[in-house]
DNA sequence: CGATACTTGCAACTGAGTTGCAAATCGGGT
DNA sequence: ACCCGATTTGCAACTCAGTTGCAAGTATCG
């Protein structure tokens, strides 16, 4: 669940982070703020416009600097593919709704206090993610307004 | 976590399935009972001895049936792969452990009804399946006594 | 500007999982 | 015990997200 519209500054972000202020980290940066919802380098990489190509490559590794500098977060998925969000408009501790039909993912609202103080401590490991999905049909397709991809259902 | 050691019989559960009861899905089913823990088609297919040999795609087409049918429980991780549990030994809502370096995956206590009262409702989806799992290193990984995979750390 | 370190693009690779298809096996009916 | 259609298996070829090696390009700082 988002806190508020995206505010974060790519360029600002990259500064902090002392992280080279290329047009490709800049670039991908921008489509994960764009987007309004947790997205894919898959989908980053189609979506970008001519002007602003990127090669593929390129996307995976400038996400996971960003993911190293704590930019933007990484969600794995039931189906192995990675979605990312931005750090500083997301919550870090917040649930995300995974359709799976279209694939699309979406966040539902931060779990509260009690909820980490109750999974927390129930492992006697060094934790460091909590991570907590639901995994359904979202309402689009439910009423098959989506087509998005293929299969499933 | 595990209800009581495991006494899931595979005849009877392909039995009651309503599957062909084939020594491949037998050796299958075996493997994920031996285990203390979810494990992944890889473990289960290098860890047969030669008397029991099962092609690797029969391994993934056996996990597939048996899930369908309601028998193993599968259980995506950050990395993309797939573990699986017996699903007549395990609570259905239980959080999971993985360990970032070793990639073991240990089950965690069951989730509170307050904790999925709480999750569920939270979604305006037709949910059909709750994921909830902590990232971290074990305790063997933390005390450097596992080598059992590569790098991270 | 120029040296140095970091980043990019390309092509080849990896590895989990899938698919098509022919051969083997299962199981219900005789 | 035997037959035949339905299911399952094994193999080989494939898919696809993600990775890696390396040479060329670019950012940063003095
Ligand atoms: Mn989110
Ligand atoms: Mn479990
Ligand atoms: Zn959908
Ligand atoms: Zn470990």
């Amino acid at each position: 669940m988002t806190t508020g519209q995206n505010h974060c500054d790519p360029l600002e972000s990259l500064e902090k982070a002392g992280l080279q202020k290329t047009i490709q980290r800049i670039v991908v940066l921008r489509a994960v703020i764009r987007a309004d919802r947790p997205i894919t380098a898959a989908e980053i990489y189609e979506d970008l416009d001519v002007a602003e190509r990127v090669n593929k490559v390129t996307v995976y590794r400038v996400l996971a600097s960003l993911e190293e500098a704590g930019i933007v977060r990484g969600i794995p998925t039931v189906d192995g593919m990675n979605y990312y969000e931005m750090a500083c408009s997301h919550n870090p501790l917040h649930a995300h709704f995974y359709c799976r039909y279209c694939r699309a993912m979406t966040c539902l609202g931060p779990l509260g206090e009690e909820i980490c103080q109750n999974l927390y401590p129930s492992c006697r490991h060094e934790a460091d993610a909590l991570s907590v999905s639901i995994t359904g049909l979202c309402n689009d397709c439910r009423r098959n307004k989506t087509k998005r991809k293929e299969e499933p259902l």
